[in-house]
This record gives structure tokens, C-alpha cells and sequence, in this order.
DNA sequence: TTCCAGGGGTAGA
DNA sequence: TCTACCCATGGA
């Protein structure tokens, strides 16, 4: 077993981060109130198991990583590197938090050094996720996100778990496999074509990490994806650091009848109109908002 | 049986 | 640009 220190820019909270997002409870996530795990497939082919937790020495996490073989210097730099990018150990929010004192619903997102939300390791990842939660329950997506990683998922070594696939995997499994055993229903020839066209090289998603493209340029890009919509398109965008762009789904329609419009049917314009002060910010803001209080 | 879930694509206007 | 309708799936 190998130990990885890794220091985030403060305020962090690794609780807060993993709780952030349902993602936590998708394969090949999973989580204990403790420590977020995962089995992931390196570049070189390897499969580990990582285990995050937070940390009372460091504002930051330490990665615990199993393996069959030591790991070379690459291998963990690769962890090192997926581990930054799905917590944003190195996001800037000080423009956020500024604001944020301002509005008693989000005071809380400073004091508890919120902010940052858990993302897959793989823009390709997150997108195939979120294509698995449109108009569906909840607990259908992680039917689906389940049997995917669990049937073609590749195996780690020391335990009866699984990596997320591969887009060369899913491509190669084909739609009419998504849908009979991965259950994914019409969604499974928008899953089969992405995979396709990232395994063939014609979609660069991780691309997307530092892309120069402005925001609405990124978002006209994410739409032309088949199965992509508005609503896929924003979520997309707030995992890759972009929060100019509202996704409005019933949850948000939902709460933001509730508490401001006296429970009233709301527009997708109206939802919008209540962000829109937060401009670049929009985005955290609807999602730290505090509905409850 | 019908409706609809943290929607999206398409045809037709 | 806007609307009506269809799209698998599974639970209420």
C-alpha cells in the first residue's frame, strides 16, 4: 500500500466536496462517510484501488492506493493527477466566497470551506453519467452506471471490483448491448456513438479540461453531442470548472418554486432570472444555496 | 392503466 | 425560435 499526501488551496473540505454530488454513490465510486474509493484503470493498463480521506494535518487528502506491483513514478503521478482534478485541489473560488458573504444562503458555503464539486476523473466519464440521468429516477441511473462498470468495467486484480469502462470497451460492446443488458433504453445509441467517437479519436473530451474556449462556445460544442441537451450541457460545463450556465431540471424548478414563488409553476426563465445576479458564479450559487433555511 | 422521473431529438410551423 | 410528439425503462 502507497500513501499520497496531496495539499489543496484553501478553504478546502473534503467531506463537503464528496457530498457535494451524487456522484459519490456511482460505480465505480463508492462511499462510507469516511473515505471515497474507487478502482480506476491507469494508461499503462494497470488497475488500483484508491481510497480518499480528509485529513487533520493538511488542508488537502490522502490517497491510500493498492496494487498487484509497485507503481512506477508515472503511474502515480497519473493518480496524483486524476485524484487533483476530481476533488478541484487546486480551484480558485476566492471571487465566489466574496460573494457569497453577502447572501445569508450561502454564508455557510465559506464558513465550511464548500465550493468545489466531486467530479469522475474523465470528462468522458461525467458526460456518460450524465447522459444516464435524463428522465429517469435516480435510482435508475445507478442501475444503469452500475451494470455498465460491473459487466464491462476492467477487473482489479485483488478484489471482485471494477474500473470504470473504457470508451473503446463501450464502444466495442455496441447499442444494441447497452440497451438488452446494460438496460440503458434509448439512451444506449447516444452512449454508443460518443464512446465511439472518443475511442476513435474524432471527439477529444479531456480536451475540455483546459480548453480556451469560451464558455457559450463550449456550450453550443457539448449540445452538438448526440443526447446532450440544455439541461446535460450546463451540468457538463459545472464539472469542468464552467458555472456561467444554469442546467434547469424539475429539481431545480422544484426548489426554486418552493422558495420563491410560494410553490407557484416557475418558467425555466423565471429560475434563471433568480441566478442571473450571480453571473460567472450562477451555477455554485443555485447549487450550495440553502434551501432549507 | 397511466403517469412521469434531476430530458433530448426531430418534424413541422 | 417554438411546439407536439416520440423515445426505453421502471416504479408509483
Amino acid at each position: 500500500m502507497m500513501r499520497l499526501e496531496l495539499a489543496a488551496r484553501p478553504p478546502f473540505n473534503f467531506q463537503a466536496t464528496v457530498r457535494s454530488h451524487g456522484w459519490r454513490r456511482l460505480a465505480p465510486f463508492s462511499w462510507d462517510e469516511e473515505r471515497l474509493r474507487r478502482v480506476e484503470r491507469l494508461s499503462t493498463g494497470r488497475v488500483v484501488k484508491l481510497a480518499i480521506g480528509g485529513s487533520d494535518e493538511l488542508t488537502g487528502v490522502i490517497v491510500a492506493i493498492r496494487a498487484n506491483e509497485a507503481l512506477t513514478d508515472g503511474e502515480v503521478g497519473e493518480i496524483e493527477g486524476k485524484v487533483r482534478w476530481m476533488l478541484g485541489l487546486e480551484e480558485e473560488l476566492t471571487d465566489f466566497y466574496g460573494l457569497c458573504e453577502g447572501e445569508p444562503a450561502l454564508r455557510h458555503v465559506v464558513e465550511e470551506g464548500k465550493g468545489h464539486i466531486l467530479r469522475s476523473p474523465t470528462v468522458y466519464e461525467d458526460v456518460v453519467k450524465t447522459i444516464c440521468t435524463t428522465n429517469c429516477t435516480w435510482r435508475q441511473t445507478e442501475g444503469m452506471v452500475g451494470r455498465l462498470v460491473e459487466r464491462l468495467g476492467e477487473p482489479y486484480p485483488l478484489e471482485p471490483l471494477k474500473a470504470f469502462p473504457t470508451p473503446e470497451a463501450v464502444a466495442e460492446a455496441g447499442e444494441n448491448y447497452l440497451k438488452q443488458e446494460v438496460r440503458m433504453g434509448y439512451r444506449a445509441s447516444s452512449i454508443a456513438q460518443l464512446s465511439r467517437q472518443v475511442a476513435s479519436g474524432d471527439l477529444d473530451l479531456e480536451g475540455l479540461k483546459h480548453s480556451s474556449l469560451g464558455t457559450a462556445e463550449l456550450y453550443k460544442w457539448l449540445k452538438s453531442i448526440k443526447g446532450v441537451g440544455q439541461y446535460a450541457a450546463a451540468h457538463i460545463l459545472s464539472l469542468l470548472g464552467r458555472y456561467d450556465y444554469l442546467g434547469i431540471d424539475t429539481w431545480a424548478r422544484k426548489l426554486v418554486s418552493e422558495r420563491f414563488f410560494d410553490g407557484a409553476p416557475v418558467t425555466d426563465e423565471e429560475v434563471q432570472e433568480v441566478f442571473a445576479p450571480w453571473g460567472k458564479w450562477r451555477f455554485l450559487a443555485y447549487w450550495f444555496w440553502d434551501w432549507v433555511g
